[in-house]
DNA sequence: TACTTGCGTTAGTGTCAACTGACCTATGGT
DNA sequence: ACCATAGGTCAGTTGACACTAACGCAAGTA
């Protein structure tokens, strides 16, 4: 979950993650996008990508065509929504530092 | 707002923010909270989330007071939010990609 | 079998970021 | 004035990462 973030937190990466957001699209597809990069770095956030399973991959021949895992994204997106709305952890750590407090003064 | 998801995508910086969400904290509290860091480095990220407007600093005496920037956490996720319900964005680079398809096969 | 196309992978490079340790600054107390 | 406390800053190191160029490999096609 720590590497979606991580991901996701570059831009070109999320270009790209938009682009198969709802369609699938073959790499060099996506490579030809970016005319200032090699196909060679889009190839490589594709395996970031990949590895942190916001996108999926299927093989037809020799094309590999990518798609956005939408499971995934949303599974970021909730833990986005907890570190907001609070949840147990964030009381967790109040509770904590507020008794730090009292220790150290 | 590109920096301010880059400083985000830190655990670091994360945990550092979700003490400081709900309560103003001095620099030396925040620090001592980490053990496994030195006050320096805590410092440093604190610079990094002050630079990206996620937090804000309050002097007091020889303390330097932080606490979450709420306004500006509330825009990234709005920014967050317009990348996953689609927007006007996304569906411009849609029919880009339509287009290109169309021209390259 | 040979050639081409589609794409991943590897080595090497430059840059950036997280961290430590030492230093500097400012405020407040004695 | 002196000293302690709170905390930022700078130099230097290490490792991660975005990138290019060259190579490797599988799957069609002639």
């Amino acid at each position: 979950m720590d590497a979606a973030l991580k991901a996701f937190a570059e831009p070109r990466r999320r270009e790209i993650l938009r682009l198969v957001w709802s369609q699938e699209l073959p790499a060099a597809h996506i490579a030809a996008r970016f005319d200032d990069v090699t196909r060679s770095a889009v190839s490589q956030h594709l395996a970031v990508l990949r590895d942190a399973a916001l996108v999926l991959e299927r093989r037809d021949g020799t094309r590999r065509l990518y798609r956005a895992n939408h499971e995934e994204m949303a599974k970021l997106r909730d833990f986005l929504d907890d570190y907001w709305t609070g949840s147990l952890e964030r009381l967790r750590d109040l509770s904590e530092a507020a008794q730090q407090m009292k220790g150290s003064h």
